[in-house]
DNA sequence: CGCAAGACTGTAACCGGTTACATTTTGTAA
DNA sequence: TTACAAAATGTAACCGGTTACAGTCTTGCG
């Protein structure tokens, strides 16, 4: 391997001033320059990364914790990530967390042993075990931490959740339920909070047995319709708080012989791609996922640069796409 | 920060015992190793990870090159990656190369640049351009390379997509047409050659207005369908290449007024997780998706550390899962 | 021409681990 | 007790960059 002393023996000048051509190209003249940068080539010289991020004590990399690569709602954040990164030479290390908070906290040591300069969360479990909370650079996308102290990429999730159950509202539903994720996440608590703000805005009372349990994944919302649509008073539109869920529960209620939307409209949340292959076509609400991973990647690196995030809190907007699965409530 | 030397003052032994304790206890007496613990705890010691690898001249680090990783298949195989490495503490860097050639040959260089030992990849491109190929520990998962000197995990997809032509013809279909993937993709041609072959063993004529083009997208899968059913001579089913494309083919059809499977047979490839909640659920081939990572991951680890790999080819299962998308063709 | 300021370059220390080799300690057998 | 091998430990070099600081060379101006 040949190293930055082999190629300043070639160009004829020192290291120092072979990595200051290589680092800080204006620090050097025209003429040396070129010298080196011949040098550089004939000995086919790469510099060593590890040998530079140790003595620069920086990893350029950063990680970041999902709970989950193969939702694609995350995969689309982590696309966002990697292509910022890309962008000013950083790479990505994955942290497929499975919701353990032991493999969580152990990648958050990465930053203290060095390993990786910054952390993005998908979700927001806080804080670390065994990690000094203050040295580790961190950013949270998607699930807001419920702290002030965390530059966060969000999106308004309670008024997200009260638009779509407005539209189902407006749709002349009453019995609209819900199938929520777990009660650990802050998206289940906001977008809980505006769906209630809808309902009581429009003087409809919650009914708890309509809130049924899920956890994201599209088994979990079949067995909440399957609950659902075998009570007394049915409800006669379902709001799952993701995409999976809804077409869980989509399955299942077509599986019980109901039609949607005509005995029930079917409503998600995210927009993943195959919300619109579904059939019917799921109304949702599209979250702009690659602008999450892009946005959380610039603030980190902001202030892997020692700069103060401009806002603790940056909403990114959403939009209610309808398509098919929403319909008249049946009367 | 402390540093292995503060940890040797503290215990009273010196950095390379302290160095020893850490990394081969075996190799220290029960009671200085004790004695260093103890001062590990006390000064919350955290070995520098980067420059334990500057000196070690490992990064413990691999890159997974994959064209997307928002495709679910990809995700599955990188999660069976991941988990892999963390159970013997490596990490995964995500190389997200959109297919790019150039993209693809700057995270090879990662390895000469040592910042990751190896290379998974999860297409066949080769060689890469400016590396020198034979530094590189490289293993090929999912779309096997054509070259018997690189190590690949793949299905036989000749096989497999022979199995599911003959279950189609089964249904006794003569007219089954094929939504391909790139013709550059390995995966493609040998998927071609298994329905070919199945055709012929079955004494049907191929007829090359069956095979429409794609690109794995759904989007091209809905454009195939709308081509394929337009045809004269329409399909009584179609084959396509992955899941996505068939929700596509699903879709489309359906919205083309045919139904599936009375009208047209749809099946796909991959079984990806939305598979069984399309409507109807879909016929497709099961690939062991997280296998492909985990075991592609094992045998990189194995070249790391100057193991000959077993074999240069090793196949893992696959399964025709019969759903409601197949049914007899239509007299 | 002399001199100061600024531009450029070189020397060598430094980062924090690992490990070859030397040295000391321990254990065992005669 | 001595002799010697094996085990344990210590010393210091080393990895390959970066950079503080010092030294040298230009340049501009009085």
């Amino acid at each position: 391997m040949t190293t930055i002393r082999d190629v300043s023996k070639v160009a004829g000048v020192s290291v120092a001033t072979v990595s200051r051509a290589m680092t800080r190209p204006e620090k050097v003249s025209e003429k040396t320059r070129k010298k080196v940068l011949a040098a550089v080539a004939e000995t086919n010289y790469k510099p060593d990364v590890l040998a530079r991020n140790f003595t620069t004590r920086k990893s350029r990399t950063i990680v970041v914790l999902v709970p989950d690569i193969s939702n694609p709602f995350f995969s689309r954040v982590i696309r966002g990530i990697e292509h910022a990164a890309q962008r000013v030479g950083y790479s990505v290390l994955l942290g497929d967390t499975r919701g353990d908070p032991a493999i969580e906290d152990s990648y958050a040591s990465m930053v203290e042993a060095r390993l990786a300069d910054g952390i993005i969360q998908l979700n927001g479990r806080l804080p670390f075990d065994g990690v000094e909370e203050k040295t580790v650079p961190l950013v949270n996308a998607c699930d807001c931490v419920e702290r002030d102290d965390i530059p966060t990429i969000a999106l308004e999730n309670a008024k997200a959740a009260k638009a779509m159950t407005q539209h189902l509202l407006s749709l002349g539903h009453k019995r609209i339920a819900v199938v929520k994720g777990p009660n650990t996440s802050s998206l289940t608590k906001e977008r809980l909070r505006g769906y209630a703000e809808a309902l009581a805005d429009a003087g409809v009372e919650l009914d708890n047995s309509l809130i049924a349990g899920g956890d994201f994944s599209a088994a979990s919302g079949g067995s909440a319709a399957t609950h659902l649509l075998s009570l007394q008073q049915k409800p006669t539109a379902i709001f799952c708080f993701n995409d999976e869920m809804a077409m869980g529960v989509l399955h299942y209620a077509k599986q019980l012989g109901f039609s949607v939307p005509d005995d029930v409209s079917v409503v998600g949340f995210d927009d993943i791609q195959f919300a619109q292959y579904c059939d019917p076509p799921l109304t949702t609400i599209r979250q702009p996922a690659e602008n999450f991973g892009s946005k959380a990647m610039t603030i980190l690196l902001g202030m892997l640069q020692g700069e103060e995030p401009a806002a603790m809190r940056q909403y990114l907007p959403y939009e209610v796409v309808i398509r098919q699965s929403s319909g008249p409530a049946k009367t």
